[in-house]
Order: C-alpha cells, then sequence, then structure tokens
DNA sequence: CAGTGGTCTAGACCACTTC
DNA sequence: AAGTGGTCTAGACCACTGG
C-alpha cells in the first residue's frame, strides 16, 4: 500500500486521491466493489477523517465514486467515470477517441469583428480582435471548419505563436499563455453548410451538419475567446455525459 | 438577516446555502462583489467554519460563487450560474426558455425491442421493455418526436401511469417512482428527418435536425431508461453551459 | 502587517443499513 | 448491536493577497 508524504508540497487529500484514483484505473478496484471505510481509510493512510472525507467528496464529483448511507463507499461504471466532453478541445477529444488531431491554420489576422461579437467579448470601442480560421480533421479527414476570434490586447502573445495554432492547440496555447477557460458556453444547431464550408471540407451542398457557437469564460466569468464551427454531420458526433445532483 | 434553526431537519449548511442563494438571486449580492468573509460567516449564523466551508463549497461547484486565495469569495455572473442544460428534462428546459411545454403520447405498448436497445437497459432475455412515442411542442408548435423505452418489471409503474406521460413529464414521472436519473449519456448528431418524422413535425423532407440518442442511469451506473429523438434544426438548438476544474 | 481562503486535526453525535 | 456515511464543533497552522 502506498504512504502519503508529509513532506510533498501537494495536500494529503489530493495525494489520498490520486492513489484511490490509481487503484481504481489499475482494475484492482472494480465497479460496484467497496472501498475501504472513512475509518479504515483514516488507519491505513493516518490522516483524520476529514482529510479523507475531502478526497472522496471530490471523487464523487468526479464521478469515480458513489456512496450509500449505511452500506458504503463503491466504484463507480467506467461508462459513469466518462468525463463530461462537449468539445473543451478539438485535440484533447480526438485524441480520446483514438483519432490523430490535425488542422490548417488558413488565416490569421487582426479584425475588428461584428458588432454580436465584440459585445461577447466586452472589447472596448477602439480594441481589435484576432481572427483565426482553421480546417480541422482527425486521421487526416476534414472534420469541421473553425473560425476563432480572441481580444487583441489581452491575447496579443497568443497572435505572436500563431504558427503553433496551425497543429490545433489553440487551447493549450491559451492555458500557456495564463487564458485558462473554465467556463464554456455552447448553443449546437443543425445547419447547411455554406459555400466555403462545401469547399473546403470537400462535401455535397445539402449535406447537414452540426454548427457550434462557444464561447470561453475565466472563472470569474470575464470572456476570453469565442468561436463558430461548422461539424460534417457524417463525421462527427458529439458525446456529452452529465452528472445531476452535483 | 434570517437565521439558521437549529430544530430544522435540514444540515445547517444546507440552510446557509439556501440564505445565500436566495441573496445572490434576490440581486442582494451584484455579480464581483465579495461575499461576507468565512469568519464573518461564522459569527453572524453561529456556526463552525467547517459547516460554512461546505456551504461554500457547494455554491462554488454550482457555480454560484467563485473563490481567490487571499482575496475573498465572489459572487459569479449570471451567464457562469446557468444550470448546464444539453436536455435532462424537455419540459424543464422549455419552462427555463419560457416556453410552454406541451406533447402527444402517440404510442404505449409493451415490445421486445431492438438488441442494441435491449443491451444498452442491461435487460434479461425474457424480460419485456416498455415503449412510448411522443410528440413534444413549445408554445404548441411542434419540436421533436422522441421515442423512450425503460425496463418492463422495473418500471412498471410507470406503464400504469402512461396516461400522465402524455403531458410531457416522464422524467418527473421517474422521480415519483424513484427511479431517479443521475448520470445522462447523450449522442448527438445532424441527420435528416425519416418519412414519419416528415409527416408528424411538418417539415420538409431534406430538412436539417438533430439527432438525440440519450441513455438515463441511477447514481449506481443501472441504466433506466433510453431515448431517441429528432429535433426540426430551424426550431431547436441545444444549449451547454460547462465548468471545467470541477 | 492583517485579512483572506486552504489544509488538517481529534473529537462528537446522528441516521441509515445489516444482522 | 455494530458498522457505515452525514453533520458539526473548536481549534490549529499555512499560503496568498493587499496596504
Amino acid at each position: 500500500m502506498p504512504t502519503l508524504e508529509r513532506s510533498n508540497p501537494l495536500p494529503l487529500y489530493y495525494q489520498l486521491k490520486e492513489v484511490l484514483k490509481e487503484q481504481i484505473h489499475a482494475g484492482h478496484l472494480a465497479p460496484h466493489t467497496s472501498i475501504p471505510s472513512e475509518p479504515e481509510l483514516v488507519n491505513s493512510y493516518h490522516v483524520s477523517r476529514a482529510t479523507v472525507r475531502q478526497a472522496l467528496a471530490e471523487l464523487v464529483h468526479e464521478g469515480l465514486l458513489y456512496r450509500q448511507h449505511g452500506k458504503g463507499t463503491f466504484v463507480c461504471e467506467p461508462r459513469v467515470q466518462q468525463t463530461v466532453s462537449i468539445l473543451t478541445s478539438f485535440t484533447e477529444e480526438m485524441k480520446r477517441r483514438g483519432k490523430r488531431p490535425g488542422g490548417i491554420l488558413l488565416i490569421s489576422e487582426l479584425v475588428r469583428g461584428s458588432e454580436t461579437i465584440r459585445r461577447q467579448l466586452q472589447v472596448t470601442d477602439t480594441e481589435q480582435l484576432i481572427r483565426f480560421e482553421r480546417l480541422r480533421t482527425a486521421d487526416g479527414t476534414p472534420i469541421a471548419y473553425e473560425t476563432d476570434y480572441l481580444p487583441y490586447p489581452r491575447a496579443a502573445a497568443i497572435y505572436g505563436r500563431a504558427r503553433e495554432v496551425a497543429e490545433g492547440s489553440l487551447n493549450s496555447l491559451m492555458i500557456a499563455e495564463g487564458l485558462t477557460p473554465s467556463i464554456i458556453e455552447q448553443k449546437l444547431s443543425a445547419d447547411r453548410a455554406n459555400k466555403r464550408e462545401v469547399e473546403l471540407l470537400a462535401i455535397a451542398p445539402d449535406e447537414p451538419g452540426l454548427r457550434l457557437f462557444c464561447i470561453l469564460f475565466e472563472q470569474t466569468g470575464a470572456p476570453i475567446a469565442c468561436s463558430e464551427s461548422f461539424y460534417v454531420g457524417s463525421r462527427y458526433a458529439f458525446e456529452v455525459t452529465l452528472r445531476s445532483g452535483r
């Protein structure tokens, strides 16, 4: 049994979480089997009950465990453990699905942008917007056509590293530059492709697809990016797993 | 200032949550303003710091508050406070959007069902499935066509109250019968309508729409229902708000 | 420096489940 | 009755933020 390190800068409850996660993912704890009780964990790891409970509460929130009053704490089924994923990151999602993510950066420029987008990004009247146009691929097949907007003076570092966006890693680039998306607001509708999309995605003009509008916010609610994408219907479906009673 | 009742069967941390929620929704605490600090709440409500922290932690999880180490606890913007809602309940979602939800129960029957659906609902070889077919409307306009499946012996009470499903409240009926959906797995793709959908929804044969496959699970991961729906693209768009770093 | 939230302890009592 | 998780207390020390 691994032990928790008090010299480790990571908190004890976090270390305990990692240990339990590791045991679940390694298959040492099968779905619907109970994990050790709170007093047992207290004795095994030499921490207080409050620390154990903080670790367990977070794992319940993350969908790895469920608890039943008077009975015990149990391991969730793998399907329940899935992360929520209606495209927080195209690149990450493709990897999750076992596909090779790729892309082409078609345009990167500074523009004024429409009033709607300016309002969404809450820019002042004189500020400009960074605009990227990207073709996104999975295993080499074009899947979607995406346009991204970021507020210029704020995301200037991103614009300077535009070449890296070509590889499809805008999301990780934003995190690296200190613009961490914490809230994602999305609107998803069925639509037909426009001319440019038909051409670049090489599809029939009446092929149905999914149009996704997306606004990213920081934890505080400050907008840091927005995007519009068209996903070819026959090549991509969104998957979402939600846990209620959070 | 409201006080917490120790005679109240509801836990103190829960009562404190309700008080804070009430103050936020009433607008007494504006977005990005700080709420009282932990010691202040301890003194005001005569509870321990752990109780205060449990209340605050849950409100952070629900997207009502955010915290900054060393600075304070702040009220999130309304948009961040939105509930995640890619259709956990059509009826509830329509109310949220200010539309009058309605529906027509076209069919309620017991069937064997396809092997795919039987596998998803994990029924034994001899068990039957309840099958509902529903037209779902908002302000009288047909929005979607939905087929629901539930395992028969388990959801027998639902079948007995099938008439109530007509009003579109299958979700609340399930909760009332002790089948509480806790995890929702959804797959959303762009598609064309089939003949029956074209007819019942009164749309053009090539009108694009959203096809939603949905499986509901209990907290334990046991499946309790699944459904397939077709939403008319020009009449409905899905909205999702996600909070990462949960 | 004082004030904030982040982590942690060692207890206590209760409600629910199982036997 | 024994074991489980649910709630609650009264402390403690730390790390981060601001003036």
